[in-house]
DNA sequence: ATTATCTATAGATCTATAGATAATGC
DNA sequence: ATTATCTATAGATCTATAGATAATGC
């Protein structure tokens, strides 16, 4: 999409930035060891060897790209908002930076110890943030599981796309999940329709 | 594991099936694309070159893995069990034929178009199996969203390996999924214990 | 003069093949 | 003699580097 004709003038503060865009959606698209840093050369328009100049390494950009602003959701969303946050993110269309951040996650982690420490990360923010939720003694495995699924459905929406869950409709998906899910972190907003809203649950565990 | 020293007698039918048995290790373990037919061999034991001689390529090779014995479990067991089946199988330490393919599957899916259709292919016996058990009109959407949530799981324990959930045991895992998905797929057995196990569902629906 | 960008290529893999060698079965 | 196995290597990548070239800023 980005084209490289038009000459742009040099700046090395701008081609970094383009390389890091472009690596982004290289590895959220093809995962981390099959994308090649040709293939990202090739989307930001710039010469393959300036990615070595600029982070003297294929996985040293991979370890950016994951650094990059998606952390900030994890921290600033309140942790009974996240799921839902996080599972609306990855239904969107687009996406955005967070998105892809869960992309690579999902592509890359497949691949043995190729996907380094920054992907395996990803996982533990989110679980342990989800975590401090339930009080239950078994929390941490809850809030494991509702990761789980979590990942289960980026895995069958974005990377298999599987019809119907594919393309169904976000509010449809998210309202079956927060309704099972009510089972598992009674927390989360959105449990069965018929039994109330979350409503009833104001704060304070047995 | 297998060793190379024992100079074994010359049979074409046992190096096949070792180098079989090999790659569906060796897939299972690296995923598609990181697995190496040497690899391969030197878990087998054989000479690398043989694997070309016996499968024709590296892709024939996986074709022949995912087409094992395992689409048996599908088709044999009960629908209503097979969730549970299958979850029982992910969660198991061995795992057997079955939980490596969905193993090779959770590994291979997420490097684009290098995992051929037959790992696809696996996704789908799964799903249309549990589909049929929902009589809501949007059956098969909960069913791939149980399927999801049973990838996710193996994604976290057998590839993520991400504790507790890594280490927990079965029965609590099962026990947790089963409750939750009950609102999603009513069907299946293990309903949240104090409301019942499923005695008070005797078949049909609303 | 400095710094961004490009060319050319080293070196390490990996799949796959052609053809040599060695163990079997008659 | 047939058939299983091994050696050696072609050919295609891919990451990474060294050093040349060309555009900037003073």
């Amino acid at each position: 999409m980005e084209g490289e004709s038009p000459q742009r003038p040099r700046d090395a503060r701008e081609t970094r930035a383009r390389i890091l865009r472009a690596a982004g959606a290289v590895f959220a698209g093809r995962g981390y060891e099959a994308a090649t840093v040709r293939d990202i050369a090739a989307r930001a328009g710039v010469n393959q060897a300036l990615i070595f100049r600029y982070f003297g390494s294929k996985k040293a950009l991979l370890t950016e790209v994951m650094a990059q602003d998606g952390k900030e959701q994890v921290s600033t969303t309140p942790p009974e908002l996240l799921f839902e946050t996080a599972l609306r993110g990855v239904l969107a269309e687009g996406g955005g930076a967070e998105a892809d951040r869960l992309a690579v996650y999902l592509r890359s982690i497949g691949s043995a110890d190729a996907a380094p420490e920054t992907v395996r990360a990803l996982g533990e923010e989110y679980a342990t943030a989800l975590a401090a939720l339930s009080g239950a003694e078994d929390g941490t495995l809850r809030a494991q599981l509702a990761m789980a699924w979590l990942l289960g459905i980026g895995l069958m929406r974005v990377v298999v796309r599987q019809e119907p869950l594919a393309t169904a409709e976000p509010d449809a998906v998210c309202a079956h999940v927060l309704a099972a899910l009510d089972r598992l972190l009674p927390v989360l907003p959105g449990g069965e329709p018929g039994r109330g809203t979350g409503q009833e649950r104001p704060g304070g565990r047995p």
